[in-house]
DNA sequence: AGTCATCACTCGTAAGGACAAGTGACGTCT
DNA sequence: AGACGTCACTTGTCCTTACGAGTGATGACT
């Protein structure tokens, strides 16, 4: 190592010279950095030491490595798809999904039974190991490449109740919605959001790059009546996506805490 | 390796050995993995590979790796607080946030000047370079210990209009919204969320664990007049905070695409 | 001219050794 | 009994060496 001495450990040192390159614009986004010989010499150090420095970018997300290529300065990139998380409807009470537009559906969904988990449970408002349709989609939004995994939970009770609900559980969300319309419900939806490295399953169905985070949604549909109607999970990666809320005031107390 | 051959390198099958095993419940949430030199042993591989190992699962989030003291398998551990982001207000017409009672703020915010960046413009609606008042705060929840970083930005051309705004731009963001409204505006809000991995700075400040990617929310908010009048930024550690939102149908058609 | 083997470059994997540094318990000394 | 040093354990850092594997250009052969 030619420069500083500070921070601590040498590959550390290393990993913070070349960030600061980046940062200064010395390596542009989409750029190749010196190659792992190169970078030994630079700094006098040896190959461990420089991988580890790359490894801790790369885990950082600020560079992309590609096998017999070399490293490259990843583009800091906004999203380039905007989730628009509102319902709307039409004028005539249809549903639309804002986004319903540019998702495409990979496979045909087939619909199956199962049973709530502890988690889904839960926000369904019902025990462990209670009877639901579920049906998984991959979407795909051909114009930025964007894959997501969209699943749909619909308890049994509930489908029995709406009877068209139960003899096509693999419809579109919005379609749900417009039978538990005509069945006397006015509906609203809740949904929470989090945010989870990858397990390795997703990965690779996400096609999911290093260090790239998930957006994990949940929506859970309620209606008239007090029990959770459908629940609906979606997960994307966040290098592609970002979600668009809005939000007006209402005069209900706040309340919900968990923890 | 004394076992499988399959998925391709050594340490790769050692990840996916241990991974079996967590997720089969050998080593439950919280209890110690075999250290390297029984890893070692176990697997018959040197200690880089092992070492190879662990820092992939440690890259899932699946394990803790304590330094003298070994390695942990992570508790799957839902986020323990709910940020719930509705606007609500008291019966007199009051902001409340719902959340709100449950920050501490750990330092007194002292407000600045500054500049719109690109980013920071856009959402704002403004060019580059426009001046504002900003105020960053440090956010914790003692019961939790969940930390927060938040950014109030407030575009001159708006505090200049609402006197108070001007001399007080370090007030919470709930006294800025009854001030707008005193001045005649009704408020919304369009909330845009994003998750990705800390900066350095923002793994130290929010003292962030590995693997631990960050939710990043811009609230704009928005009045009567055309142009929006605050923004506001969240950073919130994902492995602590999980959001929740209210939806409610509406009549508008879907517009908003950005890519 | 076109096809394909080769080569030089890249990063990926694996082993071995050595020492530093954090942690906690045990045992000795005061 | 209490304080403190030591020691055995853990992971962290760093080096050397070697070979495997993906990529693209060069050049020879057909």
């Amino acid at each position: 190592m030619t420069e500083i001495q500070r921070p601590g450990a040498l590959y550390q040192q290393v990993a913070a010279a070349i960030r600061e390159a980046i940062l200064k614009g010395e390596f542009a986004p989409g750029a190749p950095l010196p190659s792992e010989a190169q970078l030994i010499e630079r700094y006098k150090v040896s190959r461990p030491t420089v991988r580890n420095a790359v490894a801790a970018l790369r885990a950082e997300g600020l560079i992309e490595v590609r096998h017999g290529k070399g490293s490259f300065v990843r583009s800091d990139g906004q999203p380039s798809v905007t989730l628009d998380r509102r319902v709307s409807r039409t004028s005539e009470g249809r549903f639309v999904m804002p986004n319903g537009a540019v998702w495409d559906e990979a496979e045909e969904p087939t619909p199956y039974r199962s049973h709530t988990t502890t988690a889904t449970g839960q926000l369904l408002e019902l025990g462990a190991e209670e009877a639901l349709f579920g049906c998984d989609r991959l979407l795909t939004d051909p114009a930025s490449g964007t894959r997501a995994m969209h699943r749909t939970l619909i308890p049994f009770e509930v489908a029995e109740e709406i009877p068209l609900l139960a003899e096509a559980p693999d419809q579109r969300p919005a379609s749900a919605y417009w039978l538990l319309t005509q069945a006397g419900h006015k509906l609203w939806w809740s949904e929470t959001v989090r945010a989870r490295m990858p397990l390795p399953d997703e990965r690779t169905a996400l096609q999911l790059p290093d260090a790239t985070p998930i957006l994990h949604l949940a929506r859970v549909t309620h209606g008239t009546s007090g029990r959770p109607l459908i629940l609906e999970e979606l997960r994307v990666g966040a290098d592609r996506a970002e979600l668009a809320y809005r939000i007006t005031a209402d005069k209900e107390p706040a309340r919900r805490a968990r923890g």
